[in-house]
DNA sequence: ATGTATTGACTGAATTTTCAGTTAGCGCGA
DNA sequence: TCGCGCTAACTGAAAATTCAGTCAATACAT
């Protein structure tokens, strides 16, 4: 659905910066679509995406209505590239680790994995409310439906699969519900803290108790 | 769920109908408004509250859409009398019991209130994913916030009690915490269960595994 | 190297669609 | 003959989507 990422300078644009294109770890300059991508976020998680007007991501990307259009086929279609973005975005920082700090523990990594998505920064924020909202809509919408049972999935077996490193002997059905409990209910503390009933390190709190008392309960077999 | 539950007579219901007046069980017809709030229900449930069209509740009403703002003042007031609506109708079916039903032991009572949320019924759709869209609405709507926070710590509250008479000998905030931790699972499991994730006894299951977590870690104070 | 055709990225200004809310009045029971 | 319950047909505005083109950069032939 993307097209190319080329670079081109434009006239209203005045001088773009020339992409750093140097050696060893660099800025990437974002491309047009990518730029628009982060601003659906952003105005996601302020307006909802039943707020999203195709007109204010216009705005807040900083370009026309049209060239929306141009890149994604339909408002819909922003919407589903946004929840992938916002996905790979999650990826990162869960996931991402500077390479010479001490490695993780598995059980330290479980936890890096479930508390990085409470923490109250403005990108955790942003996917935060963002995903929350498309879960929220995929209620009613059939097209987000499978491009986010998709993307739990994944999630799940991923949380699944360090349950498992802490957790050796535990079958792997029981490492799966495991899982598929603490992403739910990471979910439901998330919409929690968003809508302001519990306060982030509340949250962070009763997720860790939540990882102890499934740890605990997989020992029994 | 929600915080008053308190039945008031409103203009909109107005001297109504004469309904049937027969003796003995009768079906009682429902009052035009009455008929509005029902379908209302069932949009809301197929297309959320943020997806009622006026119109569509107009035809699943079978009546014309100036009807609707005949008998409610606007778009807002027929979302507000529905959630009244579905709130009594939740009302009944968490709370009502056949008075001459063998009584509930503590635990029976716990799992009952949890597990009542997650059935596959109309009413317990229609409730969710209201509940689910208030929850989600909530996030950019500062006015949704207080009453929801209040509702969820009724809410709470219910629970932890209930689990206290389990497991008499632990701490109160224990007692808070695991029950933030189940309610909180459990809306995670609606959402996900309402979107398509996983199956209603997929959920069921998940939950008596978490209950049976709390409880046993309860246990151990 | 220079002119020319082609293309991709992009825009401003429509056009079309979608909705909430209104108006004018009809039929019918008291 | 009121006036209540109701409808068909609108209106106006907000949004989504499309259109007709501009501009800069490349490719390509000369």
């Amino acid at each position: 659905m993307d097209a190319e990422p080329r670079r081109v300078p434009r006239s209203g644009d005045g001088p773009r910066a020339p992409a750093a294109e140097r050696p060893g770890k660099v800025r990437v300059m974002a491309s047009r679509s990518t730029q628009i991508l982060e601003a659906a976020a952003r105005v996601i998680a302020r307006r909802g995406v039943r707020g999203l007007r195709v007109e204010e991501l216009a705005a807040e990307a900083g370009v026309s209505t049209a060239l929306i259009y141009y890149h994604f086929k339909d408002r819909t279609g922003v919407l589903r590239q946004t929840l992938e973005f916002i996905n790979d975005r999650a990826e990162r920082y869960t996931t991402d680790r500077d390479p010479d700090a001490p490695p993780l523990t598995p059980r330290e990594e479980l936890d890096e994995t479930l508390l990085l998505e409470l923490q109250d920064t403005v990108e955790v924020r942003e996917n935060s409310s963002a995903w929350g909202e498309l879960r929220a809509s995929a209620v009613f919408d059939e097209v987000l439906r499978e491009d986010l049972a998709r993307a739990t999935l994944v999630w799940v077996q991923e949380v699944a699969a360090l349950l498992g490193q802490v957790q050796p002997m535990a079958t792997a059905s029981s490492l799966a519900e495991a899982a598929e409990r603490l992403t739910a209910l990471l979910e439901g503390l998330s919409m929690r803290w968003l809508s302001g009933g519990i306060r982030i390190d509340h949250a962070r709190e009763l997720m860790r108790g939540a990882i102890e008392a499934e740890l605990a309960g997989l020992q029994r077999y």
